[in-house]
DNA sequence: AAAAAATATTTCGCAAAAGATATTGACAAT
DNA sequence: ATTGTCAATATCTTTTGCGAAATATTTTTT
């Protein structure tokens, strides 16, 4: 028997019915898959973020801090530890840049390129786990960015 | 299987590129989501966390903490300590089963249930921010319930 | 009945992430 | 020239979230 035929609460404010928000499985699938990709990613040392800052920084050459910030929607006081831990790891280096001394310049070391090498073979790992097919997967992806747009400009 | 987690068709590692991963888009919307609840929660006292929990609780009703991590597919270890400072600020309380002791149940108070009055208006709020069509908010809900459950069952 | 296995929850430790706020240095505008 | 804005950093605090170990209880196996 299900508990939504009981007739609990949840009928007064079928606004607030946990499974007629997007939010929750947006939150809860965002968090799933990161939890995927954390083995995957530990034994190289790396954090999900960090992963994906070095998707940008592979993508990308040299790139100032406010970009990289842009790019992955992530905030500067979140972004400037993590390069900091980065650089520290070897993997980057930060300089100001010439022109306008207000910019941080982020660019690969040798060691931060040889990385792309050792998670190559990730996404692929992580698309087996996932059984969504092509149009599904696609569909989901086009829908992820129009609303990650569509909130951007607030 | 999964075109968009290895990626587009591009240069040297095409499986790399960010904006050809369906788990970027993901983790950004995600956090933008919460950031858009998170000013209308903050005056209520309240975290997203504890946002998505009272959810659950005015849904069904006294339910044990396992249940509550699976629907919310949280972790124990997380959802305890949540608990904990919801039992604090007054809005639910705990006990134990007498049937079965291990179990603990998480019943809501007074001042829990009246907490859904005051947060009934935010979901239409993060609605307006969202350019989606009601299409477009079903097509992505489906689809992210569909990725949560294909990652499920491991 | 005793031992072993399974289950539910708590606790602890840890590190990442995010917000707040202040600060520094640098550029821009009137 | 001073005021304002901007980019990035520093510092601090809180929340989150997981994993591993610990505890207590129930179930099962022998």
């Amino acid at each position: 028997m299900n508990d939504r035929e009981q007739g609990f609460s949840g009928e007064d404010y079928p606004q607030l019915k946990l499974e007629g928000q997007l939010c929750f499985p947006l939150y809860a699938a965002a968090r799933k898959v990161v939890n995927e990709y954390t083995p995957q990613l530990k034994p190289l040392g790396l954090t999900y973020t960090q992963y994906i800052m070095f998707l940008a920084l592979w993508e990308h050459g040299k790139e100032t801090v406010g970009e990289l910030c842009r790019r992955l929607y992530l905030d500067c006081g979140t972004v400037t530890p993590l390069l900091k831990k980065m650089e520290e790891s070897g993997w980057i280096t930060r300089c100001r840049c010439k022109e306008d001394e207000r910019l941080v310049y982020v660019a690969l070391t040798d060691e931060g390129r040889a990385m792309r090498e050792r998670v190559k073979d990730i996404p692929e790992k992580i698309g087996a786990c996932i059984t969504l097919s092509k149009e599904d997967a696609f569909t989901l992806y086009t829908l992820l960015y129009k609303l990650l747009d569509s909130i951007k400009e607030e």
